[in-house]
DNA sequence: GATGAATGAGGGTTCATTCAT
DNA sequence: AATGAATGAACCCTCATTCAT
C-alpha cells in the first residue's frame, strides 16, 4: 500500500484528492469554524471524494487537518518570500508587507493562523509545530522569512548592524502583528488603521533603519 | 427559577457553585486543554458538584466556559490595574510588566489567552467577543488598562504627548507581545529571552518617552 | 460516578437494566450469533434501553458480552451445583448429568459454550478466561463443580480412592462430551444419542466405581 | 472467467495464489486471531497479493477463510491417517496420538480447531459444516480416521469386537480431547499432563482392548 | 488475470443535555 | 435547588467489496 502522507510532500506533486481536501479544509477555517472541530464527513464531501478515502491518505483527522493547515503554510509563506524579493529596498517590503495586511489577504490566510498557533498549547497544536520543525519546513518558518529580509536590508547599508537580529525579527514581527490586529480585530481596538498606519512604518524604520 | 449567570456578575457575588466550576475551567485551561473539549462533567466533578447542576446556571457548555474565561480576565487584568497604579513612574510600570511576563504569570492565564482569542474566529470566540464588549466588561480590556498608564503619564510629563493614543497603546502592547513569545513559544524563536529584554525595555522608551 | 460493572457481582443484585442486557446477550448467543458480531445497538435494543446507557455501566462492548457469558455460567453451574447436590447416590448424579444432556438445556447454555471457549484463544476469550479465574468465579468452574461430586462420592465409598482427582473429573468430563456431541453435533457423528447413553454411563461406572 | 474455489479441489493442484491465501488464513489462525477477525488485506499482503485477487477466486472472505480451514484439515487429517496406518498395533497408534498431543502440533492445527467448530453455532460455522459434508471431504473427517484405526485393530484382533463402532470412535475421542485439555488449556486443570498420560492411555486400553 | 485506489455502509464510543426524584 | 442516570445524536474509523486500468 502507498505511504501516508506526511505533510512534507512537495507543494507541487500532491496526489489530486489530498489537494481537494486541503482546499476543504482551509475554505472552512477561512468561514470561521475551528480546526478541532471539523468534521471527515465535510471534508470529503466539499473534495468530492469519499469518505473512506481520507483514511487512504492520512491515518486520523488530527493529521489531515494539520496537514491542510501546513500547506497553506508552505503555499503562503513561499510566495511572500518571493514577492518580498521582488522589492528593491527594505522600505518598499514594509511597504508592501503593510499592503498585504491591508488587503486582509496574508491575514486571514496564514498569519493570524500561525500566531493563534503559537499562543495555543493544546494537542493538537502541539503536533502542528512537531511538524513546523521538521527540517522541510523550516525555511517557510516566518521568522526565517523576516530574517532573510533583515539580513538582505542589512548588505544593502540600509538597516542598522548593531542590533541583534532576533530583536530585528521581533521588532517587525511584532509591529506587523498590532497592525495586523488593528486592521481585523474589528472592535477591541477602535481604529482607524489608516491613521495607524503611518505610525507603524515609521515605528519600523526609527528602530531599524541606518541612520546616514 | 432563578435567571441565568450571563458573565457580567459582580465577581464578588457570584454564587460559590458557580466560582467553583469557573475554577475548574480555568485549572483545565492552565493544563493545557483546548476550550471547546472541556468536558461538562469533568468541570463539575472538579467543582464538587452535580453534573446537571451546570444547567441550573448556564444554558450551555459554551456559556459556561465563556463566563469562566471572562471571569478570569477581570481577575486578572482588574489586578493587574491595581499593580500598576502602584508603581510611580511609567518606566517602574513597564519594569513590572515585563517582570509579570519573565513570571509566565500574567502570559499563561490571559495575555496569551487575550492573544489567541484575537486570533480566532470560531463561534465560539466570537461569542467571548460580544461578551466582551458588555459595558460591564470595557474597563478590563487590555486596551483600556494600557490606555490608562498613558494618560498617567503624560500627565506626569513622562510620556510623549504629541502621539496618537492609539498607538501609544499599540505600541506597548507590540512590544510586550513580541516579549511573551520569546518567554513562551520554546522554539520558534530560538533566542534568549534575558538579551532580548533591555532592547524591549529600550525600543518601548524610545519611541514613547518625552525627550527632555 | 457509579462504578462499572465487573462480571463479579452477586447475581441477585444486578441493577435491572444490566440483567437485561445480560438476557439480550445470552438471546442473541443461543440465537446462533457469534460473540464478536453482536451489536451495542442490538442489545440495548432488545433490552429496551438507550444505547448509551451500556456504557454507563460497561467500558466496552467486549466487557459486556464477557460479562454476561459469565452471568450465564454462574447461573447454570450454580443451578447445576444444587441440583447434584439433591441427588442420593452418584449413579443418579450421572444419570441427571446425562438427562440434562439429553434435554439439550445444559449443553445449549453452558456446557457447549463452555467447551468453545476453552478451545479458542482469540483476545476476547482470554479475557473471558481471566475473569474466570477472579475468586469470586472459581466455586462455579465446571472441574470444581465435579470434584465435589467426586469427593462426596468417595466418602459415601461409591467410587475408587485409588486414582488421582483430576483423572476422575477428566474422565467424567470426556464422557460426557461425547456424549454430548452424539446430541448435538447432528451430522458428524451419524450416531443413536440413545444407543450411546447407557455405553457413557457403563463406560464411566467402569472407571469409577468402587469395585465390592 | 474462470469459475471460483469451493474447497474441494485437490489439494496438489491449487492455484499458487490460492495456496498462499490459504497459508496465511492457516498462519495467522496459529497467531490467534479469529476466523471472524481476519482482513482481507492482511491475508492478500501476507501471500504477498493483490487484495482484488482474493475476489478473482472466492465470493467473498468468508468463503476463502472456510476454504483455507477446509485446507488445513485435509491437509492435517490426511497426514494423520497415512502417519497411523505406519504404526503397527493400535497400543503404537494411541503413544502415537498421545505424542502427537503432547507436541502440541496436532492440537493447535487441527483437533482444537475442529472441537472449536464443533461447539459452535454461528453462521459462519454452519457454511463451513457444511462444506465438510461434502463428498470428497468425508474420508478426512476424524471420525472416520479414527473408525479405520478402529477397523484395522479389530481385524487384527486387538480390539473388542462386541462394542458399536461408534462408541469406540467416542471412547477414543473423548479421550484424546480431555488429554488435549489437560495439555493446552493452561489454568482450567491446573493438572500436570505428564501424570494423567499414562491413565488415559490405560483407560482408553480398558474399555477398547480385547482382553485375551 | 491481476491490481489497489476508492468507496460507504456499518458500528463503537462520546458527551451535552434532560428530567424524574 | 441539586442531582446523576439515562439518553441518542453525532462522529470517527474500519474494512469488505468493486471496478477502472
Amino acid at each position: 500500500m502507498m505511504g501516508k502522507i506526511n505533510g512534507m510532500e512537495d507543494i507541487h506533486e500532491l496526489p489530486p484528492k489530498v489537494r481537494r481536501m486541503y482546499q476543504a479544509v482551509i475554505q472552512m477555517l477561512e468561514e470561521g469554524m475551528e480546526a478541532g472541530n471539523l468534521r471527515v464527513s465535510t471534508i470529503t464531501e466539499r473534495a468530492g471524494i469519499g469518505k473512506g478515502t481520507a483514511y487512504e491518505y492520512f491515518d486520523s483527522k488530527e493529521e489531515l487537518v494539520a496537514c491542510a493547515i501546513l500547506y497553506q503554510m508552505r503555499c503562503m509563506f513561499g510566495w511572500l518570500e518571493a514577492a518580498l524579493q521582488e522589492q528593491e529596498t527594505f522600505r518598499e517590503q514594509l511597504s508592501f508587507l503593510l499592503t498585504e495586511v491591508d488587503k486582509r489577504e496574508l491575514h486571514k490566510n496564514c498569519f493570524l493562523r500561525f500566531l493563534h498557533m503559537m499562543t495555543d498549547n493544546s494537542e493538537f497544536n502541539r503536533m502542528l509545530q512537531k511538524k513546523m520543525h521538521e527540517e522541510a519546513f523550516v525555511p517557510y518558518l516566518p521568522m526565517n522569512v523576516f530574517a532573510g529580509i533583515m539580513r538582505r536590508g542589512m548588505e544593502r547599508g540600509e538597516l542598522r548592524k548593531d542590533i541583534p537580529m532576533d530583536y530585528m525579527v521581533h521588532c517587525l514581527f511584532s509591529h506587523l502583528l498590532v497592525y495586523l490586529m488593528a486592521v481585523t480585530a474589528g472592535g477591541f481596538f477602535d481604529t482607524d488603521p489608516a491613521s495607524v498606519r503611518p505610525l507603524v512604518y515609521q515605528g519600523i524604520l526609527n528602530e531599524l533603519e541606518e541612520r546616514s
